[in-house]
RNA sequence: GCCGAGGUAGCUCAGUUGGCAGAGCACAGCCCUGAAAAGGCUGGUGUCGACAGUUCGAUUCUGUCCCUCGGCA
């Protein structure tokens, strides 16, 4: 149990775990947080929504041993949740931790979402869906590459940042034009996530390519013996479209294909064994160049508690150092 | 044993009238500022079964051998 002194809460410590996919962190950050007597604050754009509990592999209650997990299950599964919903989510969260004296662990494999909290997000309109559909409707009928030269005219610096086939980000760096005047390079450019809200230790969890990827496979199919068919059936039947940003997520999208008889159960298997082993890698991509992480491998025959006390130890060493640097400055004030 | 078809990328296969080997899938590398488990970009990774012959040059033609599949025995 880690109470925090005043001093170490003045630097405003912040302990994220991250990785891919499988890799092991709900298990590791489990015992972690059980170590350091703390909660677990989710990262993770899928198990903000409610009833998608199988397929985004959310921690059953009686396997969460105790420790509350926060930031899940914030949301309907067609209501807007984004980036920034996040960040002001997890604001609260951490300063209520601050408060009782506790560091926040922060895990989850959403890269932006960690970037979000860790770098903060440069002030730009939120999202309004009016616009965003009207952009939408507007890119279905005058096609993609019209919406591209639009921004190529309003915003050409941002054009030149975007590919011209990537509608998301070309309507959305229309939507911000739109609602604000302003262009979305400018804004970047004045940004350049530079918050520095608090002072973080970010330990990045790796595997042996090949352990993960068998991880994986072990995993989709733990999801179908589950029941992520039924949870997909369920949700459809709710009235949650197959567009909808939840359902787009990995493993309700290739069961509602498998339920729309596009194939069948052997072939939906493959996909969401194939598409879970693509975003892995994606994620890999996107931490490797995340600054200031401190990686470390898992071996295969390695338990989750010895990750988490290799994890502790460190976590410790950084809490102390802390608190030397933190009282070293109050001398210098003080001269 | 005989007859037939085949052996080219991790897989399924195309192809070269003899001149730097190419598709799909798989895979790899990367981008990302409120949709991010989304969306997007790039890349061929090869002893063309083996050995010999013909040729300036053989994955391609010829011969021998090996292997796989089917049919007949």
């Amino acid at each position: 149990m880690t109470r925090l002194s005043e001093a170490q809460v003045a630097a405003r410590p912040l302990l994220l775990v991250v990785g891919p996919t499988a890799v092991g962190k709900s298990e590791i950050a489990l015992a972690l947080a059980q170590t350091l007597g703390t909660e677990i604050l989710t990262a993770d754009s899928r198990q903000v929504f409610r009833g998608l509990d199988v397929g985004t592999d959310k921690p059953p209650v009686e396997s969460r041993g105790g420790v509350p997990h926060r930031l899940i299950d914030l949301a309907e599964p067609d209501q807007p949740f984004n980036a920034g919903a996040f960040r002001r989510h997890a604001l609260v969260e951490i300063e209520r931790l601050y408060g009782e004296k506790r560091v926040p662990l922060v895990v989850g494999g959403t890269g932006l979402y960690v970037r979000a909290l860790v770098r903060g997000l440069c002030d730009v309109p939120e999202t309004d869906l009016p616009t965003r559909a009207r952009l939408i409707e507007q890119a279905r009928r005058q096609g993609r590459a019209f919406m591209y030269q639009e921004l190529q005219r309003v915003d050409p610096a941002t054009a030149k940042r975007i590919h011209p086939n990537d509608e998301p980000k070309i309507l959305r760096a229309l939507e911000i034009y739109q609602r604000s005047g302003k262009r979305l390079s400018e804004i970047q450019d004045h940004h350049r996530f530079g918050d520095d809200t608090f002072t973080s230790l970010i330990v990045g969890l790796t595997r042996e390519r090949g352990a993960l990827y068998r991880r994986i496979e072990v995993r989709v199919e733990h999801l179908f013996a589950r029941g992520l068919v039924e949870e997909t059936r369920r949700l459809l039947a709710q009235g949650y479209s197959r567009e909808s940003a939840a359902m787009k997520g990995l493993g309700y999208r290739q069961v509602a294909g498998l339920l729309a008889g596009e194939y069948g159960l052997e072939e939906a298997v493959r996909l969401l064994k194939r598409d879970t082993k693509r975003f892995a890698k994606r994620q890999m991509t996107w931490f490797r160049k995340e600054p200031h992480v401190e990686w470390m491998s898992i071996q295969e025959h390695e338990s989750a508690t010895t990750v988490a006390e290799r994890i502790a130890r460190r976590a410790e060493d950084f809490l102390a150092h802390l608190a030397d640097s933190h009282s070293a400055q109050v001398v210098v004030e003080g001269r």
